[in-house]
DNA sequence: CTGTCCCGCCATATC
DNA sequence: GATATGGCGGGACAG
């Protein structure tokens, strides 16, 4: 059958498309706004798709990516539990010691490792130690179904970071990493892509920070962990402190503005899947240099006001009043509430506050 | 051009 | 059967 849901792509749906309002890292910022109080218990994925207004299929990318990191929690069908923040340490200890563990560790310079992973034939150990009190509430047969893609590759992709030395890592690189096939190219750019997604939720939480190589100019990741980044690798200390509390404030909301589509041409593919085995390589390592100045994208989600949630209507209808510039201005003011951060980024900030007063008083004279 | 990554088809798991 | 979940990659977007 033909479907042609998209008719009014005419002169009405000259709307300008953003494709930054649409981003999986905004919808993250959003998300975490919307559920970040104390008084969230469950979180319904239809309650949060309409909400947040995004189709359904969204939410799951974004809720699989935090789970991976103990943000939240599947509790039963439609239904996640919301974890909170204070659990990113625990999961990000708990995935360096499985990574050291399971010698996923990768030195520099094409070495290859291999890391013990579980064949499909025989599912039967396989815990997920999901949460970290290990009492006696497993071994039901209830086994985890092959956890695919994106909720493994999360960790993986954090694995890397937490076991490396090499403190940017590209995505090709780590998608050959998590691969252990460099040849297969439609693999690799598919493993890319999901980890592009993952990539712009750490981001919009600010666990890593995109960046350049030096002179590479090749685009790449750097880790920024949670809390602190201490320089002296400590292991243990990670007093969980719960004033490690980001504010993730909302831009703009998403959209439900459709990409022009042309036609939705039926086109298939047999697919193949072949990632089994993993081996981690890593090249391309580079010291660090000094940090570069101002790498702040153009949209940093912070906001410490209140979040406004769409509450568009069901329908399609995505009118959103635009606010004054002004309140716009502060909110994209950028807001750091955790201690250490807010030390590194001190001299941005007093370069922004000078330059966000004088324009200030500009605007007052104009 | 390359890099990014949104969208949604449709396979699969689950009810 | 219906519904919930999410793998996957085409191709639109951004620079």
């Amino acid at each position: 059958m033909s479907s042609f849901a998209s008719q009014e792509s005419e002169s009405n749906s000259r709307t300008l498309y953003c494709r930054k309002e649409k981003s999986l890292g905004l919808l993250c910022s959003n998300f975490l706004a919307l559920y970040n109080h104390d008084s969230v218990q469950t979180i319904g994925l239809d309650d949060a798709a309409s909400k947040l207004g995004v189709e359904r299929r969204r939410i799951y990318d974004v809720v699989n990516i935090l789970e991976s990191i103990g943000v939240v929690a599947r509790k039963g069908k439609n239904q996640y539990l919301w974890k909170g923040f204070g659990e990113i340490p625990k999961a990000l200890e708990k995935l360096k010691e499985e990574a050291l563990k399971q010698n996923f560790c990768f030195s520099d310079c094409s070495k290859s490792l291999r890391v013990l992973d579980e064949n499909e034939s025989a599912d039967s150990s396989y815990v997920k130690n999901e949460g970290q009190d290990n009492h006696s509430e497993s071994s039901k047969r209830t086994d985890i179904k092959r956890e695919k893609s994106l909720w493994l590759i999360t960790q993986n992709f954090v694995k890397l970071f937490l076991c490396s030395d090499a403190e940017l890592i590209t995505l090709d690189s780590a998608a050959i990493a998590l691969l252990g096939d460099v040849h297969n190219s439609t693999a690799v750019r598919t493993k890319v892509r999901r980890l592009y997604d993952i990539a712009n939720v750490f981001s919009s939480m600010n666990l890593i920070e995109k960046t350049h190589h030096p002179e590479s100019r090749k685009p790449a990741f750097r880790w920024l962990g949670w809390g602190a980044k201490l320089h002296n690798g400590s292991t243990t200390a990670l007093e969980s402190n719960e004033s490690k509390k980001r504010t993730f404030g909302t831009e703009i909301t998403n959209q439900n503005l459709k990409r022009t589509k042309a036609n939705s041409s039926v086109h298939r593919k047999l697919n193949q899947k072949e990632n089994t085995g993993m081996h981690i390589k890593l090249d391309s390592v580079e010291h660090d240099h000094k940090m570069q100045q101002h790498s702040k994208q153009c949209s940093k989600g912070f906001a410490f006001g209140p979040f406004t949630p769409t509450a568009i209507s069901s329908g399609n209808r995505t009118v959103r009043p635009i606010r004054d510039w002004e309140s716009l201005a502060s909110i994209y003011k950028p807001q750091y509430l955790n201690q250490a951060l807010s030390d590194l980024f001190a001299h941005y900030m007093e370069a922004w506050n000078s330059w966000y007063a004088e324009v200030a008083r500009k605007e007052e004279i104009h």
